[in-house]
DNA sequence: GTGTAAACTCGAACCGGTTCGATATTTTTC
DNA sequence: GAAAAATATCGAACCGGTTCGAGTTTACAC
């Protein structure tokens, strides 16, 4: 068992998804052609599809991965002394930073993630991840009393999140375009939500 | 001028974008070719291309003139003796059912008008009407004294609009699943903004 | 080893959106 | 009203993602 295919299979699997990362970032996603990988892997372009389902696929997966360690970039520089407000805005920040630096990647990837074609279980992933952070991060604000006890967290995580996919669209439609800017407005929308509107 | 010419090329660009609705709602978005399109206007594919850029320029174009009936549609039903609260509800409540009737359709103009290709101009034009409207909302609401003074205006159009796109990512990746649900959500973050939640 | 089944690979073909280029029609000019 | 310019139409071809099917390689059973 194992052996030789297996370790092959690996190592084609690699190749494609090397090939076809660096030809996207250099010459964008559409102008790269499954020819274009498939020459630059050293296979047949039908290969290809033996391994990935299409040529979205392979971008998705790339993502899956880049989701998870930027997520575990955030637990390791968590720090517990900061106010519950620099938390979040460290979090979202760094989540914010991570999407776009990819211009055309993030793109794609937000399309995919918050209007899917089809719901997917590997996205409900991500999201329970973001919400065990999120969750974390409120109880111990709770705790601290720095926010008001018995608030939902569940509501509460949506409407940070929700601020956050709001900054990322004004990114997009080029509302906002430096990350100074969407820090501000940032700090300026969290305000908001700690401490009201009414009069 | 003008004359036979101009009148068959009104009619043809008609009967171009009522045959593509009418099939893209039928069969779906890309189970349609420019095929049928062409067959059921009576004429040749190719002929599209003088009317439209693209497959998706249809749809868009299409988009374009129900966002503007929408947005009449609620300027005509503002009441004003309504507090401000329900004034955004009813807003984007109405927004959200119009956007999402057609769940494919939705998610195709959503995808477009938040994470463009290229920022269009159109898109700047609907994004002005939509702040127009809460402009007013909001400068009423400070008048009567329901939100604090000297808010910025803008940040809350963006606060509002970033938890109604957070509503829509909802759905459309299947945490909610009825209008109902929606609405309750939207009075729950809504009710965040308006009373914050610091202790 | 040998036979058999499963998995891998890839050239050929398919399909649908888009472009090209030649033809047909209308408008303009005189 | 005929020649010239502008524009509309559409068949043929292009291009790129995807599927088919046939040939090859590997894994496993005996």
């Amino acid at each position: 068992m194992g052996g030789i295919r297996e370790q092959k299979k690996q190592q084609t699997r690699r190749a494609i998804e090397e090939a076809a990362i660096c030809l996207f970032s250099r010459k964008g996603f559409e102008s790269t052609s499954m020819q274009d990988i498939a020459a630059a892997a050293g296979i047949g372009k039908t290969t290809i599809y033996g391994y990935f389902r299409a040529k979205d696929d392979i971008f998705l997966h790339y993502c899956d991965e880049r989701l998870v360690t930027a997520f575990n970039r955030f637990r390791e520089q968590q720090a517990e002394g900061v106010p519950f407000f620099e938390q979040l805005i460290t979090f979202f920040m760094l989540k914010f930073g991570f999407v776009t630096e990819n211009h055309e990647f993030g793109r794609l990837m937000l399309r995919e993630m918050l209007f899917p074609k089809v719901a997917s279980d590997k996205a409900r992933e991500h999201d329970q991840r973001y919400f065990d952070i999120l969750q974390g991060v409120f109880s111990l604000a709770e705790e601290r009393g720095e926010i008001a006890p018995n608030l939902d967290h569940f509501m509460l995580s949506g409407h940070f999140f929700s601020l956050y996919v709001g900054l990322l669209a004004g990114w997009y439609t080029g509302y906002l375009n430096s990350l100074e800017e969407v820090e501000k407005g940032m700090r300026g929308l969290f305000h908001q939500v700690c401490h009201g509107i009414v009069a």
